[in-house]
DNA sequence: TGCTCCCACTGAAAGGATTCATCGGTGCGA
DNA sequence: TCGCACCGATGAATCCTTTCAGTGGGAGCA
């Protein structure tokens, strides 16, 4: 039990390989990192002997003094189909580069602070994160210290990049076709806000889903409606729970509005559970995710190009690598995608 | 441009915690750690300068004499359900302890070597892999120097651990099912096997693809029915395609098993486009994932349970960093949940 | 009072890779 | 033929933290 129990060789390190290939470690250092001044020859025997020791570079000894080539995403939630879109489109960029992507997903009830922490912690060369939440100040002074990428964010920094939708337009696009079919009772279910109201809040800064909620509450008082916004967590059977009871209701809405799509499912679940239809109740909802489009769904939802956000992170991240320093800021257009979950209001 | 253009300010280290709190780098060490001998005074003088300076241990210089108190996940692909519920399972397992995950996603064209050897590279403490088609041997020299979880393999290994449904058992409901409803043109659609053959297959480890497919032609020939298997890439829209072209043929299928939940809603969406239902051709999926139960969908599909796979190879990586050093291998339950987009064959 | 033991704490070494200043040798121009 | 520049290669310093062997002082016991 004292003894090693099972006998962990020791990998083998730079050292080993530049004794194997009879140089110095400096000189195989310069081989793995094809750095200048190599001849043939030497390439060519440290080469062998690292294929000989089966070496790999400790990335944990090499972030002490130079780069990881890692590149670290912040995601608050794996399953969430918008976000792999973002990952999708990142790694796409990532292929023909020298970097390596580490995904650090939140853990249960922590906050995006806690993962963008973590990869701080690991050296990684950059961070892309999708926190709405957490302090622009905080993030700054993360930003001081490693190159971030802010996804999602409509507030301005000087010291980290942003990229977002369009999320007045997408918004104002959703409330355009509802409107335009007819509707008037239109219900927005969206995530609940942030409690307590952090300090920062109100600022340029506001969230996606908060800017979707704005507009939606800005054209049902144009159109002269009375606006109706319910509030669930970010999770598709809870909204599904909050639509059965709308449906309930004696005035029940023709049209409801989903913050995004992973609560917009749930919305429609709710909806065929009741016996009813597209013909009943149209359901819009937010990001365009891949399932929205398959024939049994149908589901009309904005689309704001998710691989294009995570192929426009990774390439603004590189920028800054490559020595980039004013702050950059990216918006993707948004397009409504119309389909059978939506539809002109029923004649009673 | 020669000069810093931005300062990056310099972080603080555990030296800069010790000349602030007038302490040893070995005492900081040891509050930090929460290790044995720190008297309270220590304690409070060291913990007010850690905040006054913001210090954060480096997880990299801590990796190259301690642990890095990081746990690795190799995923194939991030946007797959099956594979969101084995991290959504694993995060959980892992609220209450120390470590952190961090997941290394498949890039364009990799194989899942590359990532695990990545992680491995980063010096995480412990890696949990979904690669089916790596070298087993392989995996065992990595096992060497880093515990190693396997999910979804069926071979035997010494040296790291495994993590399977039990497919065969899974498989065999479905075609119970299957045939009890009825239908003899059941159709297999499946994924591309490996090729070239790789020298390891056939062994023992074979890949829960494999088996399930195994399983398919054996029942078919105990029936007396001629198998029909289809491959396609791991991609519903490819599922789709083919699909399409089994519902085109003169004697088209009357059931299609798909060897995954992607492939069957890829299936689905052929099947509705061709104005064809449930009780045209029947569905049937594997993994159970959560769309499959949404009304709209009603996927039948065999539930491995991917939380408690996730949940359980954290338990047994946990288990192995406190000292455990014989292989486990653990296989969930396979259990067939019957839903809407199977049915009895139709009369003709 | 003197000795031992223990406890809190310290200094230095170790861990693996990069980087910088330096060095020896070669080739070229004068 | 001499000197200079340059190229390939090296040794040592450095990055930050943990660990190990000590050190000094105080408490307890005889």
């Amino acid at each position: 039990m004292s003894t090693e129990p099972t006998r962990r060789p020791r990998p083998s390190t730079i050292q080993d390989v530049a004794r194997e290939a009879g140089v110095s470690r400096a000189a195989v250092s310069k081989v793995i990192r094809n750095a200048y001044g190599v001849s043939d020859h030497m390439r060519a025997q440290v080469t062998a002997a690292i294929e000989r020791l089966e070496y790999r570079p400790r990335v944990a000894a090499r972030a002490m003094r130079g780069a990881s080539f890692t590149l670290g995403f912040e995601i608050p939630q794996v399953g969430n189909d918008f976000l792999t879109m973002i990952v999708d489109g990142a790694t796409e960029a990532l292929a023909d580069t020298p970097y390596q992507m580490i995904i650090a997903p939140l853990g249960r009830d922590q906050k995006g602070d806690v993962a963008i922490n973590s990869l701080a912690d690991r050296q990684v060369d950059g961070i892309v994160a999708i926190s709405p939440r957490v302090d622009p100040a905080w993030l700054e002074r993360v930003a001081e210290r490693t190159p971030l990428v802010m996804i999602g964010r409509h507030d301005r920094s000087d010291r980290y990049d942003t990229i977002t939708g369009d999320d007045r337009s997408g918004a104002e696009q959703v409330m355009s076709h509802l409107l335009g079919l007819g509707h008037r009772r239109i219900v927005h279910l969206t995530i609940h806000p942030s409690r307590p109201e952090p300090p920062w809040a109100g600022q340029a800064g506001a969230e996606p889903h908060v800017v979707r909620t704005a507009v939606y509450r800005e054209r049902m008082a144009v159109a002269g409606l009375e606006p109706q916004v319910v509030h669930t967590l970010f999770d598709g059977s809870e909204a599904h729970a909050a639509t059965l009871g709308l449906l309930a209701s004696p005035d029940r809405p023709t049209a409801i509005f989903a913050g995004n799509d992973t609560l917009a499912i749930g919305v429609l679940s709710a909806v065929a559970e009741a016996g009813l239809g597209a013909r009943d109740v149209s359901v819009v909802g937010y990001d365009d995710v891949p399932i929205a489009r398959h024939p049994l769904i149908g589901l009309t939802s904005v689309d704001q190009s998710g691989i294009e956000l995570g192929r426009e992170a990774v390439r603004l991240l590189l920028e800054r690598l490559e020595g980039r320093t004013e702050a950059v800021r990216y918006e993707a257009e948004a397009v409504l995608r119309v389909r059978r979950s939506s539809g002109a209001v029923r004649e009673e």
